[in-house]
RNA sequence: GGACCUGUGGUGCAGCUUGGAGUGCACGUCGGCCUGUCAAGCCGAAGGUCGCGGGUUCAAAUCCCGUCAGGUCCGCCA
């Protein structure tokens, strides 16, 4: 615990600077009451805790101290008796004795317990979130995210760039995410709307020659919760010019490295890179979790003159299951189940089993297999005697979604708590589909750069192109984005024209950009990750929750405010609006 | 919009499968005893619309339907 900075006011010195050096110093110390024992009228400990440490603090007639009082305490550091002390406690040899307490704030009887260890019921935590605050769990995590933050801060800061804030009451330009809507007052009928990142500011920002611009932002976005999703979320926001891909992403390495240091994780100072389509292919995710191996092994060629009809697919992954000693019959028909509901026409699987003849596959269409086929599986999975073969079969991006979802979880649980394992994701496609109008869509957004090598494919195979985008992934966590922008307006519009949004359009959205953009745009890119998950990870929690001081619940109220609340008729009078009755206050 | 899990004194849990008196455990709270504890100990007490509504039944915490809240996930998150 850090406590270097000097004591002031009501108390003279911090719990955690205590110690055996004091013995004999008369000290006032300042906090909440811990727990209280008493051993009748004439001898009573109290442990008074501060945002640093515990201490005993010793009474020798009746208290009236309950647990969570605030107090004020005067009294003479003193080592305590032979054979008392708590090799627990970081002042356990000490205590304060001839003690002067002063009650500072009573307090009611706590609906759960400050100093206990368990769980508690999240809608309680949320509720009474100042009092969950107070516990270890929470002090811990939000000073430590506090540290990551200033890592963060000194990182960039030393890479030579310079913090600059950016509106919070922006345009609209909609497309992504749904976003957060103003009404304004002074124009009644027009919104703002909350930034659901800083994207097109610091693109701005590039054009006004700030060169290295870097922010630790608040983005909002009105989309569902999720464990690692609330509507408002904080990233390192980041931009710079004159620099390819590679320098980006050194940049945000450095800082995520910081990051990680100042959480007491090292990591590999060369974060690997993997391409979309590697990543896909092996992990069946665009976000893989390293920690565990288990890649798909496409065997597509080994069925290619299969009868089974099961098999008769494009194209056919492979996983052997990890752990198959936990897969039973049951156990692998869940798995099929659970294939399914991930959109799978089914999932085969086949225990490697030996007998007699030697080393066979068990599974319900063992018997429509040749023997060259289960040779060429075998040899293909290098599986042995007890393994588990899944296969799915289907189109190409279908199948490795399937077994890349079944890959983790069957290997999640088993995944080391303390492995930290980044991973650049490169080379992602340029655009991710087409919409049921036959216009291509962004896979980042409409202001990617293509991959140069791809260029004379935008018109004839536009899906297969490349951009010069880039994920920052750990432990199979999203962390972030980046790519570099479009500066050219030649190649905006030839974007623009492919995404089906007109020139009209553009300019209605993204005009005050384009124009920009005419008078000297610089070559430039940039990088966003998020802390909220860079910071639970880094400290072991699953939930962003837990490194986010007023979390929202996942219906996005507020239990401790009671946010989102009705406003009188009067506010939206000022605006110019008017609410609608609900459909189920019309029944 | 959808799927699944959870909801029982202030807190954490058991009870629900197979209906039979609000039954149990731990913590906390309140009172008493207690001069070296540190998750103090011992004795005693209080504290419950079993989330809410409806249904089935002689009888519902338990079974059924609906609903609300919290969580996990799908959709969604350029």
């Amino acid at each position: 615990m850090e406590n270097s900075f000097e004591a002031k006011g009501l108390r003279s010195h911090y719990i955690a600077n205590l110690s055996l050096d004091d013995v004999g110093e008369r000290v006032a110390i300042c906090g909440w009451v811990a727990r209280v024992r008493e051993h009748g009228e004439h001898l009573v400990f109290v442990d008074v805790r501060d945002r640093t440490g515990l201490v005993q603090v010793v009474a020798h007639s009746s208290v009236d101290l309950r647990s969570e009082y605030v107090v004020q305490v005067n009294g003479l550091v003193s080592r305590r008796p032979v054979g008392t002390e708590n090799p627990a406690l970081a002042t356990g040899e000490i205590e304060l004795v001839e003690t002067e307490i002063e009650i500072l704030s009573p307090a009611d009887p706590i609906p759960f317990s400050v100093q206990d260890r368990s769980e508690v019921d999240e809608a309680t935590r949320l509720r009474f979130r100042y009092l969950d605050l107070r516990r270890d769990r929470m002090q811990e995590n939000l000073r430590m995210r506090a540290k990551i933050n200033s890592a963060i801060r000194a990182s960039m800061e030393r890479q030579g760039f310079t913090e600059i804030e950016t509106p919070l009451l922006w345009t609209p330009t909609p497309e992504g995410a749904r976003e957060f809507v103003v009404p304004s007052r002074l124009h009644p009928g027009l919104t703002y709307v909350l930034p659901q990142s800083p994207q097109i500011a610091k693109q701005l920002l590039m054009v006004a020659g700030f060169d290295r611009y870097y922010q630790i932002a608040r983005c909002l976005r009105d989309e569902d919760l999720r464990a690692d999703r609330q509507f408002e979320f904080t990233q390192l926001d980041l931009e710079a010019s004159f620099v390819t891909q590679r320098d980006i992403m050194s940049f945000i390495s450095d800082a995520v490295i910081a990051a990680s240091a100042a959480a007491g994780i090292s990591v590999d100072h060369e974060i690997g890179e993997i391409t979309w389509r590697d990543s896909m292919d092996k992990y069946g995710v665009d976000k893989p979790d390293l920690r565990y191996g288990n890649e798909l092994i496409d065997v597509t060629q080994v069925f290619s003159e299969t009868s089974v009809r099961a098999l008769s697919a494009p194209c056919l992954k492979a996983l052997v299951a990890p752990y198959p000693s936990h897969l039973s019959r049951s156990k692998l028909d869940d798995l099929v189940d659970r294939a399914k509901g991930l959109g799978a026409k089914g999932l085969l699987w086949l225990r490697v089993v030996s007998d007699t003849d030697g080393v066979r596959l068990d599974s319900p269409v063992s018997k429509f297999l040749t023997d060259q086929e289960s040779k060429d599986l075998i040899a293909a999975t290098g599986v042995s005697e007890g393994d588990v073969i899944l296969i799915v079969g289907d189109e190409w991006a279908k199948a490795c979604q399937v077994l890349g979802q079944l890959r983790i979880d069957l290997a999640k649980s088993e995944a080391d708590p303390r492995a930290y394992k980044f991973v650049w994701v490169v080379d992602f496609p340029l655009f991710e589909g087409v919409d049921e109008d036959g216009r291509l869509i962004s896979a980042h957004h409409p202001f990617t750069m293509p991959n140069e090598e791809d260029f004379p494919k935008l018109d004839t195979d536009p899906l297969s192109v490349r951009s010069q985008s880039y994920d920052l992934v750990l432990n199979g966590w999203e962390l972030g984005s980046g790519s570099i922008r479009i500066h050219r307006r030649d190649i905006q519009s030839k974007i623009f024209s492919l995404l089906g949004i007109g020139s009209e359009e553009a300019n209605n959205r993204f005009g005050f950009l384009l124009e920009a953009f005419k008078y000297g745009a610089p070559p430039h890119g940039g990088f966003a990750f998020g802390i909220d998950r860079l910071a639970a990870l880094l400290v072991g929690e699953e939930n962003i929750r837990e490194v986010i001081a007023f979390p929202k619940t996942q219906s996005g109220s507020d239990l401790m405010t009671g946010a989102p609340k009705e406003v009188e008729n009067k506010v939206w009078d000022l605006l110019g609006l008017s609410v609608r009755p609900q459909k189920k206050d019309l029944s």
